[in-house]
RNA sequence: CGGGCCAUAGCUCAGUUGGUUAGAGCGCCACGUUGACAUCGUGGAGGUCACAGGUUCGAAUCCCGUUGGUCCGACCA
C-alpha cells in the first residue's frame, strides 16, 4: 500500500476523535480505581479559543491522558463562566449595534431576555473548538456557572457566608465613572500622567491665627473637608495640633489633627481630609471617626450638600476653575504649582474617575484567608513552580475584604430584600434570604408586622462578582453542596489544577478559601501554573493589539498535535512563551518524522531467518539497546511528570525518537535496499514503535492514534489511548555506555569521511589498536558488526601495529584509524592530534588537581574520578 | 515608593539537593542526497553563565551588594 511521504492531520483528526468520544474513552464515573481530576478553568461562555486556551488546555489534556493511561480513572470537567462584566459589556455592545437599543431602555428582564439570546447563539462555541485541539473532556458533565443547580450554589454560599458573619454590607471608596454613572473594577481604570495644578490656601486658625497653608489639587472639595491633618513628628505644626481652623469662604471650624499617613516633605505638609472623595482620606477619617461630607452627585457635579452656594450646580472641572477667583478675592490663595501627576480615567468613557463612597456587599477575608495561606505555606497545596509561594503570601498577608457586589444584570442576583418602612420612621432594613419568600417571613417576624408582602420588599438589583461564583467551581461541578458525600467525595479534591498566574489572586486563592470553608479540605493537590502566550516583541497577546494569531487556523495549518507541541515545547511551567509559529512548524515535522518512520517499516518485507549471523548478532544488539534505552528514558518522563516538567518530559521523547529511534536504530536495523528484514526483528521494531505511540499518546494523541492503528491490525477498543503507560524499570546502564561508545566510533569515522571528501558509500577499513579495554568494548556481541554497517566498513580490525597512511581518531580510551587512499599531510595531522593531546591534557589536569586537594575525601565522586583520571592517563599515553 | 520574579550561545530557553573543561531547539557555516523523511542527513563554529564580593576543597547553582529587565501593588495631597 503507498503512503503519502506526508503526514495529513486532517484526515486523522476528527476520525479519531469522534471514535474516542463514541467508545467512551473521556466518560467517567466514580468506581474503585483511583481517581484523577481536573476541572477546567471555564472560559467565558461566549468566549473564542485563544493561544492561552490552547496551552492550558494542552497540559490539562496531557495530564488526563497520562492518567488515563496511567490506569486511573480520570475525570476532566469541562465548562463555561458567565463571565458577568465581559460578558454584559459584549451584549450592550450588540444591542446598541445590532438591535438600536440602549440598556438604559431596557428592564432587566427585557435586558436578561436578549442576554439569554446571545449566550444561546454564541455559547459554547469554544467548548466545540477544544475537542479540534483534542481536549479529552467528560463532555456529559459540561458545566456552566449559571445553571440552575449552581446558580443556588451561589445563593446559597451567600446567605450561608451572611448568616455566619462572614459577609456584610458597608460602605465603601469605589471608582465611579460620572458619566456612565457606574462603578468601574480597578481593572478598568487606567492611570496616565497628565498635567495638573496644586492650589496652596490658607486655613485661618479659627482663633484668628495664621492657620494652615494646604496643598490640594481639588480646591472645589474643600467644602468636604472634615480636618487638616499633619504628621505627628512635624515640628511646624505641632502646635497646631488639636486646634481649629476655618475652612475657606464658608468659615466652618474644622480640627488639625495628627496621623503617619502625611508625608512631611509633601506640598506644605498638611493635609486636607476629604473623605468623601479620596481613598486615603477615607482611612483616615475611619481613623479618627471623622464625618463624611459628600458633596459630588452621580453625574459629577457638585450638590446641594455643598455649603457654598455659588459653586452648587457646577461641574466639578467648572467648579473648580471658578474656586480659583473665589479664592483669590477672599485672599486664602497663596499660589498655584504646576504639577506633573497620574490621573486614572474610565477605560470606557474617558472620563476622570471619581472616588466615590457607596454601599457595597463584602466578604470578610480575616477568618477565610487564613487556612487559606497556611494550606500553600505547607505544602498541602504544592504550587508549581513553587517559586509562585512567595507571590501568594505577599498578597494574602495582605488581604483586603472582598467587594462582591456588581452594578450589572447579568450575573447571580444579590439574595438581599429591603424592607422600608418609613411611616414607623424605620431605617431601611435587610434580609438576607435563598428566596423572596425566606426573606418576607423574616421581614414579618422583624417587624412584627403580618400584613407585610412580597410588594413591601425590594431586592438588591446588583450581580455577584463572577469570582464569587467560579470560586465554587471544584465543589459545585461535582454537585457538592446539595450531595456532599456523592460523587464530590470520590473526585475532591481534585488533582490538578491548570492556569495562568495572572489570576492566582482572583480564583486560585478564592478556591482554596471556598474549599476549607465548605468542604474542609483543599481543592486541589497542586496548581500548575501556566505562563502567559507572548508574541516576539514579549508583548502578552491580545485581541486589541491583534498579535494573536487564529487559534483556528494554526490548528488546520499545522495539525492539533503540531500546534501541541510547538505550545508545550518551550513552555516551563511559570515560565512565559514567546510565540514563534516556527514551533508549531517543529511540532510538524516531528510529526512527519514518525509519519516516515512508519512509512520505512510498513514498506519492509520479511524473511523468517537473518541472511547470516552477523546480521542476527546485529540487530539482536540493536533491538536490546533500543528497549535499554527505552527505559532509561521512560523513568525519566516518570520522573518529569511527578514534577510536572512535562516540556522536559516531551524533549526527552523527542530526541529519543529522533536520535535514538530513526537516526541510530533504524539505520542499525535497515536491510538494505529492496532487502527483506527477519521476522523477528520486524516484529520488535513494530512493538517498539507501537510503545513509543502509547508514550508519546498524552503529548500527541491524534499522529500516535493513527501510527498505532496503522502498524498492525488491532481489535475492536484495542486504542493507543486506553493502553496501559510503559512500566519503567531499570535500563542495563553497562550495554548502553557500550553501545554508546560505538556511536562514538562511528561518529568519529564520519567525521573523517566527511573531512576527506570520501563518499558516503566508499567502504573504509578501519583499525583499532590494541588495548584491554577495546577488547572489552568489541567483545560485546554484534557491536562489531554494528560499527561495520553504520560506518560503512569492509574491515574492522584489532592490531598492535599503527597501519600506514591512516588517519586517526581517540574515543575513549581507544585509538582508532581509517585507512585513506589519499596522502595524509602529517603537518596537518600532527597538529590536530597536538590540540587533542592538549586538550586531555587540561583534563587532566583539573582532575588532577581536584584530587590533590586532601579534603576530597567525600566518598563516591572522588573514587569516580580517581577513575576518570586513570582512562584519561591512559588515553593521554596513547597519543 | 514597596514587593515578587528574572539575567546562561546570535534568538528562545534547560541546567532538579553545589561535583562534566556548561546543554537543547532554532538560526548560522561546510559537506552531502535515486535508498522512510530537504519537513532530510553528516559534521562544525559559537558562552568570562550581567557585574563586584563572600562561603566552600569545589559556585551557573548558596549568601550579600551593584546594575539592567519585567510584573504586581500603593500611587500620594
Amino acid at each position: 500500500m503507498e503512503i503519502s511521504a506526508r503526514y495529513t492531520p486532517s484526515e486523522v483528526e476528527e476520525r479519531w476523535y469522534a471514535h474516542w468520544e463514541r467508545r467512551g474513552y473521556f466518560r467517567s464515573v466514580p468506581d474503585d480505581r483511583e481517581p484523577f481530576s481536573i476541572v477546567i478553568p471555564p472560559p467565558n461562555v461566549t468566549g473564542v479559543l485563544h493561544m492561552g486556551h490552547m496551552l492550558n488546555n494542552t497540559i490539562q489534556d496531557i495530564l488526563i491522558r497520562k492518567a488515563r493511561l496511567d490506569g486511573k480513572n480520570a475525570c476532566w470537567v469541562p465548562g463555561t463562566d458567565h463571565a458577568s462584566i465581559a460578558t454584559e459589556a459584549k451584549v450592550v455592545r450588540w444591542l446598541r449595534e445590532e438591535k438600536k437599543l440602549r440598556k438604559a431602555d431596557l428592564t432587566r428582564e427585557q435586558f436578561m431576555e436578549y442576554a439569554y439570546q446571545w449566550k444561546e447563539k454564541y455559547g459554547g462555541i469554544i467548548l466545540g473548538q477544544l475537542r479540534k485541539l483534542g481536549a479529552s473532556c467528560d463532555w456529559e458533565r459540561t458545566a456552566f456557572t449559571m445553571d440552575k443547580g449552581y446558580y443556588d450554589d451561589v445563593i446559597r454560599v451567600f446567605v450561608d457566608l451572611y448568616n455566619k458573619g462572614k459577609l456584610y454590607r458597608g460602605l465603601r471608596m469605589v471608582n465611579w465613572d460620572p458619566e456612565a454613572k457606574t462603578v468601574l473594577s480597578n481593572e478598568e481604570v487606567i492611570y496616565h500622567e497628565e498635567n495638573a495644578q496644586l492650589f496652596h490656601i490658607q486655613y485661618k486658625g479659627a482663633d484668628g491665627g495664621d492657620g494652615v497653608v494646604i496643598a490640594t489639587q481639588r480646591p472645589e472639595t474643600i467644602f468636604a473637608d472634615v480636618a487638616i491633618a499633619v504628621n505627628p513628628k512635624d515640628p511646624r505644626y505641632a502646635a497646631l495640633v488639636g486646634k481649629q481652623v476655618l475652612i475657606p469662604l464658608i468659615q466652618r471650624a474644622i480640627p488639625v489633627i495628627a496621623d503617619d499617613y502625611v508625608d512631611i516633605e509633601f506640598g506644605t505638609g498638611a493635609l486636607k481630609i476629604t473623605p468623601a472623595h479620596d481613598p486615603n482620606d477615607y482611612e483616615v477619617g475611619q481613623r479618627h471617626q471623622l464625618e463624611v461630607i459628600d458633596t459630588i452627585a452621580d453625574d459629577g457635579k457638585i450638590n446641594e450638600r455643598c455649603a457654598f452656594a455659588p459653586i452648587v450646580g457646577l461641574d466639578r472641572f467648572e467648579a473648580r476653575k471658578q474656586m480659583k477667583g473665589f479664592l483669590e478675592e477672599s485672599g486664602n490663595l497663596i499660589k498655584i504649582e504646576d504639577y506633573r501627576t497620574n490621573i486614572g480615567r474610565s477605560e470606557r468613557t474617558n472620563s476622570v474617575v471619581e472616588p466615590k463612597l457607596s454601599l457595597q456587599w463584602f466578604v470578610k477575608m480575616s477568618d477565610l484567608g487564613a487556612p487559606a495561606l497556611k494550606a500553600v505555606l505547607d505544602e498541602e497545596v504544592r504550587f508549581y513552580p513553587p517559586s509562585f509561594q512567595n507571590l501568594y503570601r505577599n498578597w494574602m498577608e495582605n488581604l483586603r475584604d472582598w467587594c462582591v457586589s456588581r452594578q450589572l444584570w447579568w450575573g447571580h442576583r444579590i439574595p438581599a430584600w429591603y424592607l422600608k418602612n418609613e411611616s414607623l420612621g424605620q431605617e431601611i432594613q435587610v434580609f438576607v434570604a435563598e428566596t423572596a419568600e425566606e426573606a418576607l417571613e423574616k421581614a414579618r417576624v422583624a417587624t412584627g408586622n403580618a400584613a407585610l408582602s412580597l410588594d413591601d420588599l425590594r431586592q438588591d438589583e446588583d450581580v455577584l462578582d463572577t469570582w464569587a461564583s467560579s470560586w465554587l467551581w471544584p465543589i459545585s461541578v461535582f454537585d457538592g453542596f446539595k450531595q456532599p458525600d456523592g460523587e464530590v467525595a470520590y473526585y475532591y479534591p481534585t488533582s490538578v489544577l491548570v492556569t495562568g498566574w495572572d489570576i492566582i489572586f482572583f480564583w486560585v486563592a478564592r478556591m482554596i478559601m471556598a474549599g476549607y470553608e465548605y468542604r474542609g479540605a483543599k481543592p486541589f493537590q497542586s496548581v500548575y501554573f501556566t505562563g502567559m502566550v507572548r508574541d516576539k516583541q514579549r508583548r502578552k497577546m491580545s485581541k486589541s493589539l491583534g498579535n494573536s494569531p487564529d487559534a483556528i487556523k494554526l490548528l488546520d495549518d499545522f495539525g492539533a498535535d503540531g500546534v501541541r507541541y510547538g505550545l508545550m515545547s518551550s513552555a516551563a511551567a511559570g515560565g512565559d512563551i514567546l510565540f514563534d509559529e516556527k514551533l508549531c512548524e517543529n511540532g510538524r515535522n516531528f510529526c512527519n518524522k514518525l509519519w516516515n518512520a512508519l512509512r520505512l517499516v510498513k514498506g519492509w518485507n520479511t524473511t523468517e531467518q537473518p541472511e547470516n549471523e552477523e546480521i542476527a548478532r546485529k540487530n539482536a544488539l540493536a533491538v536490546r539497546w533500543l528497549n535499554e534505552k527505552f527505559q532509561q528514558v521512560i523513568t525519566q518522563v516518570e520522573a518529569d511528570f511527578a514534577q510536572y516538567r512535562l516540556s522536559e518530559a516531551l524533549l526527552g521523547l523527542y530526541t529519543f525518537v529522533w536520535d535514538d529511534f530513526c537516526s541510530w536504530y533504524l539505520e542499525m536495523i535497515k536491510p538494505g535496499f529492496e532487502q527483506p528484514i527477519d521476522q523477528a526483528t520486524r516484529e520488535a521494531t513494530l512493538d517498539a514503535f507501537s510503545r513509543i505511540m502509547v508514550a508519546l499518546h498524552p503529548f500527541m494523541p491524534f499522529v500516535t492514534e493513527e501510527i498505532w492503528h496503522q502498524l498492525r491490525a488491532r481489535r475492536e477498543g484495542d486504542d493507543c489511548c486506553v493502553q496501559p503507560y510503559p512500566k519503567s524499570a531499570a535500563a542495563d546502564n553497562n550495554l548502553i555506555a557500550r553501545v554508546e561508545a560505538a556511536k562514538n566510533v562511528i561518529t568519529g569515522i564520519r567525521d573523517i569521511r566527511n573531512q576527506n571528501q570520501v563518499k558516503p558509500r566508499d567502504p573504509l577499513a578501519v583499525t583499532v589498536l590494541d588495548s584491554e579495554s577495546a577488547r572489552a568494548l568489541f567483545a560485546q556481541t554484534g557491536l562489531r558488526e554494528m560499527v561495520m554497517k553504520l560506518a560503512v566498513l569492509e574491515s574492522l580490525d584489532i592490531s598492535e601495529e599503527e597501519p600506514a597512511n591512516a588517519k586517526s581518531f581517540i574515543t575513549g580510551t581507544e585509538k582508532y584509524y581509517v585507512a585513506l587512499n589519499q596522502t595524509i599531510d602529517v603537518e596537518a595531522e600532527r597538529k590536530k592530534l597536538a590540540e587533542e593531546l592538549e586538550y586531555q591534557r587540561g583534563f587532566i589536569r583539573s582532575i588532577e588537581a581536584k584530587l590533590s586537594n586532601e579534603r576530597f575525601v567525600s566518598g563516591a565522586p572522588a573514587a569516580v574520578v580517581d577513575n576518570e583520571r586513570k582512562k584519561l592517563a591512559d588515553g593521554l599515553a596513547r597519543v
